[in-house]
DNA sequence: TATTAAACGAGACGGTACGTCCTGTCTTGGT
DNA sequence: ACCAAGACAGGACGTACCGTCTCGTTTAATA
């Protein structure tokens, strides 16, 4: 991405990891002791030693360094076992999102996604790795529950996949009601049918 | 709550409507034009010809100005007939949010609440009025379905309405795939089965 | 001066003494708690209970409402008879305004006197009631003193008093060294000569 | 006091001169022109172009600027040679500064001093500078016409210095008297006595 | 005695300036 | 060549007062 260039010539003093370190780490305590609105590049400067400049050279702003700090604070999705059964893989997905979203960080990655250029290389990144990823092991357990007929194929997978996790952040944003456990599984109990009844969406039957 | 003071003598000079209007129309036009980004209490004082202290006197930061403003070009929900027949008033209502959300204004509603104190008395009336009020006719709309049949009583009504209108703002938000009519379709088709096989979640379908 | 108004019919509510008593009164208290800085139409309103346009009808700004309280506040000058010996008379004229000088209120009165528009009818009068009648009073000393022989008819006799009183108002605001009674003695001296030998500036030899 | 660290190593970019001589020529050319009521900090960044932050980093409030302004406006007193007769020299001194008052420069200096915190360290550099400089000089004056013989060693020469350069800050402020250079002959005269006839407070007058 | 006009308190108005904070760039001296 | 430090121009922040302008309420002279 940034390995463009085939010979980078490597003159002169190469950056100073630790200084990244540095800024990220007080990026991090930043974003968890003040909130994303305190989050200046002029703050991190100050509380990490590193100089500003240092600072602007590996992140263009500030919601791009924030952005990088709660990437790495995100926890590294370790997927339920794909070989599980789906429905109670896709509920267990959710509460881990569920979780995670109830801290402070949720709604900090909702802000900076809702804050950023939307068209910019950094959020696009973000976006992948943080959102989409969890969407998309949600989408290999729907597909793997169709294919031990759990579930009936949907219309529109797309379209089901961002209701399932597209509640969630609703939920968070509007905050009308708390973003509980309990609608992690009111919502697989919504596609798969109710655990007893026949299940959503399928005309399948229990057999 | 409001009722301790049972005569108000409402002393002093009384606020000046035009003042507001002129802060509100200046402040809706910055954000159509240049965004939330720009949409700063010195630029809306500059543009109205209003001083600062008296846009303060009213909205006590630029949030909330934005907010009003946002609030205020809201569409007045001319909620679907109730009488028509639900899915087809389901998909209207969706529709109708998806043309909205897809001009600038739907990201700047959304940066607006994601920005926003979340505590704040005009965060919570701007939730109520912009995205909740939706919500509800949704609601309606699905109790009526349900009340003809169309549609099995779903286990957790909250949560379904959130899978619905939290998918367009995950898409917003999100920004992965568009956020286009097609949506909307799908989304009914989902909620209610495809139109022309059994509708999702229907108990007619077991045999 | 104010009566150019052949018939003023003197219609309507009269003006509060009241009001204005008040307001002279917290300016008063406002000046010698918080200085001359502090001396705001807003705080004197604030603190009086009395509307600001009530106190702009009655003074134009806050140096003009400064310079009433200062000098209503002045000490209503018990000038020294002048049957007294002129050159104890005179030393103790000075001696009271180097004691009114040294309070705070003497620094205000510069301050005032500096700020303000130099050729307002409001300055003039202060100049007149505060400055200028204490000079007329050392006039009236040095001419008796001059008439009994005490004293030679000096040149110039306006820039004697401006020499005499220049000296106090120069250690007050210059600062250099203290405004105490020694000073008045000292210009004393100097005037009329030393008490014991010959008169300040005569080449007499001491005999 | 201000040794305390021997070696400060000075890090970080240094203050521009530039910036501090282009906000203060437009501090003094505003003070020329408009006068010091209207000399404002935003006026002078407006003005000079430099940046408000920077001007806040050099001299905290209007006064200090306006202060520096004008003491870097000053003559540069080309004292008058100590060897010429002493009175003369006096009169020429005094009449320098007759002239330096009757600008505006005049009165704006006694606006500032009147003004400014009496105890700040800048207003105590202004003092020296301006005001007492000039008053050191006449001191000098006066020391060598005592050892020409000219004039009789006074009992108490700051008394004598304070009647001699208040006499014009006096006729400056109080305005009573027009500050013209006929007062620095009279001081002259007085302080040494009528050229001719015999000076004053000589027991010359007889009987 | 009733009318009525002016002054009253309150406080909002359009402004100006304040002094602080942060942005993103630039310029030092020190590894 | 990169670093930290920190000054730079710019610009928005939210506050304090300015002097003016309604408001609705006294209040006292007049009619």
């Amino acid at each position: 991405m940034s390995q463009d260039a085939p010979a980078p010539p490597k003159r002169g003093r190469p950056r100073s990891a630790a200084a990244r370190r540095k800024a990220l780490d007080a990026a991090r305590e930043i974003l968890v002791r003040d909130g994303f609105g305190r989050l200046t590049i002029e703050a991190v400067a100050q509380a990490s030693g590193v100089g500003k400049p240092t600072i602007y050279r590996s992140w263009s702003n500030a919601q791009e360094l924030a952005m990088e700090a709660l990437l790495e604070a995100a926890p590294d999705a370790p997927l339920p076992g794909d070989g599980a059964a789906p429905r109670e893989a896709l509920t267990a997905l959710l509460s881990r999102i569920v979780r995670a979203f109830a801290t402070t960080r949720g709604r900090q990655i909702a802000m900076a996604l809702a804050t950023a250029d939307p068209d910019s290389e950094f959020t696009r990144a973000f976006r992948n790795r943080v959102i989409l990823e969890s969407r998309e092991a949600g989408r290999r357990l729907l597909l793997s529950a169709v294919a031990r007929g759990d579930l009936a194929p949907p219309a529109d997978m797309d379209a089901l996949l961002d209701m399932i996790f597209g509640a969630l952040m609703f939920r968070l944003l509007a905050g009308h009601r708390p973003l509980d456990p309990a609608l992690a599984h009111a919502i697989v109990a919504q596609v798969f049918g109710s655990p007893s009844g026949p299940p959503l969406g399928t005309d399948a039957a229990p057999t």
